[in-house]
DNA sequence: CGTGTTTGACCCGCGC
DNA sequence: GCGCGGGTCAAACACG
């Protein structure tokens, strides 16, 4: 945020990681065409209807995925909110066909938590390192957000089933020890759009102290609370062009996670956050 | 029976 | 205009 993250600091992002904050689309790029990065106009497409769509992109070790699975826990990999599969696509240029070997594949996954909940993520190998997967995960401003979420046994199937997707992938590559997240600005967002328009909608759900600026702000704090886990969250760089490219990255532990327990209405696509150098977690909403 | 997954088909935008 | 690729739909199926 302040320019006080560098990747010095943090041993849980690679150089690759630190660039693909740079540049959304490369982790993609070799599949898909520069003017559809990250595919933010067919997200954004006028038959839907839908309206701007924040984007984040989260980069997990393939054996954190698998971790959590192997052990039964019913902590999802990747978040604790109810996924609905809606389709798996092979990835242009996989070096795997499809049905032979799956990972490569790109699953998409929509909301259950709630009906009409318009949250999607996808969830894909990244080609730029095979331990490591992609979830690319999209929602729009001001959608009414599910009240409820984690400890659900649907949220914890879809979870589950989310990893059982994420963990093919793993049968196959060697994996590391540490997560991280990484927050991508979404690439549709003109400069002039507030970022967030439902921090209302927060109002409720947690102490006007530890609320986010719209300037800042990392996703899944429930995420992967079980491993070193890292939010990296470069989103609110369009917002400031004074603090244009700064990243901040900073760790989850379980005691984070108690400490964003009381948050518990946060959708899978609001965000905790929280400043490297500051006091408590900050939270905001898409 | 409700919920979620699988998977082929379909739609749409883009590049040539 | 056509083909390609990405994203979504929806029927069939599986599971608890």
């Amino acid at each position: 945020m302040d320019g006080s993250f560098n990747k010095a600091n943090n041993p849980f992002v690679s150089e690759q990681q630190l660039e693909e904050n740079d540049n959304v689309s490369s982790e993609n790029g070799s599949e898909s065409p520069p003017s559809t990065t990250f595919n933010d106009m067919k997200l954004a497409s006028p038959k839907k209807g839908r309206r701007s769509i924040q984007k984040r992109v989260v980069s997990v070790p393939i054996k954190d995925v698998e971790g959590s699975r192997l052990k039964g826990e019913s902590a999802p990999p990747s978040d604790s909110w109810a996924w609905r599969k809606y389709g798996q696509k092979p990835i242009k240029g996989s070096p795997y066909p499809r049905f032979l070997f799956s990972s490569y594949d790109r699953g998409y996954y929509r909301c259950s938590s709630s009906k009409g909940c318009p949250a999607r993520k996808q969830v894909e190998r990244s080609r730029m390192d095979p331990s490591m997967l992609v979830i690319t995960y999209s929602c729009e401003h001001n959608h009414p957000w599910p009240a409820s979420r984690n400890n659900t046994a649907a949220a914890k199937q879809a979870a589950a089933a989310a990893a059982a997707a994420a963990a093919a992938a793993a049968t196959a590559t060697e994996t590391t020890t540490t997560t991280a997240v990484k927050a991508e600005p979404s690439t549709s967002q003109p400069d002039t759009e507030p970022e967030f328009g439902t921090e209302e909608k927060f109002a409720d759900l947690t102490d006007d102290s530890i609320l986010t600026t719209r300037d800042e702000f990392a996703w899944f704090g429930e995420m992967e609370t079980t491993s070193s886990t890292v939010l990296e969250s470069p989103i609110f760089t369009e917002r400031d062009n004074s603090v244009a490219d700064v990243a901040m990255i900073f760790p989850m532990r379980e005691e984070d996670e108690s400490l964003f327990a009381d948050l518990g209405e946060l959708p899978e696509c609001s965000f905790v956050f929280r400043h490297q150098r500051n006091v408590g977690p900050q939270v905001g909403i898409c």
